[in-house]
DNA sequence: GCTAGGACGGGCAGTTTTCCCAAGCATTAG
DNA sequence: CTAATGCTTGGGAAAACTGCCCGTCCTAGC
């Protein structure tokens, strides 16, 4: 049988390389790259044709979820699959929205991440447990539905937002104008009903969308 | 020779059974035990008496930098490493205050933490660069004396504004002119070295001068 | 083709922010 | 007493930003 060929994306180097060994060491799946960044992950995307890639959320510069965005444009066949620590309903749907077939918490047993590898090889979607429950949990008490009419350009400048980037940061990571970055800002303060960037804050961080510091 | 006996902490199982796997690789260096959260980190410390724990911070509940703390009382001599992806001088600063050794991100290349370990058993204090240069930012901007050197009037209308109350309330509360609180609101996130009011809030946060909402 | 919706950004009035400055009033040091 | 220091209070003017409008693309769906 031939084996699965995995590319890894993450920008920690230490957990990048440690769960490289732990899905090396699984017969029929093969570590054939690693990238630390959005763009060399494109890079050797394009060079090594991985059957599953494997991506973190959270990256420096323009995210994980501008990357799942960026491969299936290049390859609509493209499975990704999200390996994260956030286990929240707004960061999975708006992965699967930008077209990642899997969303596996850092937090899931070992195996469920080995699974999922081989559940998005197949071509059917794979959901941790975790990230079932926080979505049911979010359609039960739906009380926050703005979070979601947010589209997938919103949600990711609200996440450079809330990463305590300037407006002219946000428009150079994205090479976007200030002016729209600006009117992003504003649509998104709009879609949430806050005021001020001291309400998104406070509402964000109560959506779990943000972590607070220390704890 | 003796191998050092390793205690690994982190509530991301797959993380944690990656560099696991590094770690276990290298020489002279033993995983003795895991624990996915601090009370558990606790019980098998006593059990096992590690030579070295290994800790993330962001964990729930209590956190990371707590059962440093709740460590260092039961055994002075306790040697613990921060492992975690904050690179943030408050964090350290956190850390070594409750009686860390060392503080390696998770963003270092695996070598780095590798040498963390052993540094950290043989008694003598181990960063790593990332957060290094993260202390040096943070003493030039004197972060930590900062808030005090607030004026009495300049830490109130701070906290009107961690309130989320506008320039408009704030003034009308204090009978001041609207123009004076925009003053006070510039002079504040001069004096704290911030840029925005999103960094702000966070590094209201970060001192605990606001408390984080309840999600 | 037509429609809907998202991404992108110009325009512009109105407000805020950013600095710089100065007066009024304590307190304190010389 | 006098000068110095530092906090409080706000004016002024240029720069920047906000709120809300608009239009142009482009893609997806019917």
């Amino acid at each position: 049988m031939e084996k699965i060929r995995v590319l890894l994306v993450d920008d920690h180097a230490v957990v990048r390389q440690g769960y490289r060994r732990l899905i090396e060491s699984q017969d029929g799946i093969d570590v054939v790259g690693e990238a630390g960044d959005a763009a060399s992950a494109y890079q050797s995307y394009k060079n090594l044709t991985p059957d599953v890639t494997v991506v973190d959320i959270s990256m420096p510069g323009r995210g994980g979820i501008d990357l799942v965005r960026q491969l299936r444009l290049y390859d609509s066949e493209a499975r990704i699959l999200m390996f994260t620590m956030h286990a929240n309903a707004s960061y999975a749907e708006q992965a699967f929205k930008a077209g990642a077939q899997g969303y596996v918490t850092k937090s899931s047993p070992p195996d469920v991440l080995i699974s999922a590898i081989r559940t998005v090889f197949s071509g059917r979607p794979a959901l941790c447990a975790e990230i079932n429950s926080a979505i049911a949990a979010s359609r039960l008490f739906n009380e926050d539905t703005a979070l979601e009419t947010l589209s997938p350009r919103e949600f990711e400048i609200l996440r450079m937002i809330l990463d305590e980037k300037t407006t002219d940061e946000i428009a150079q990571a994205f090479n976007l104008s200030p002016k729209t970055v600006a009117n992003y800002h504003y649509a998104i303060k709009s879609k949430l009903g806050v005021r001020t960037d001291i309400e998104l804050v406070y509402y964000c961080l109560r959506q779990g969308l943000a972590t607070p510091p220390i704890s």
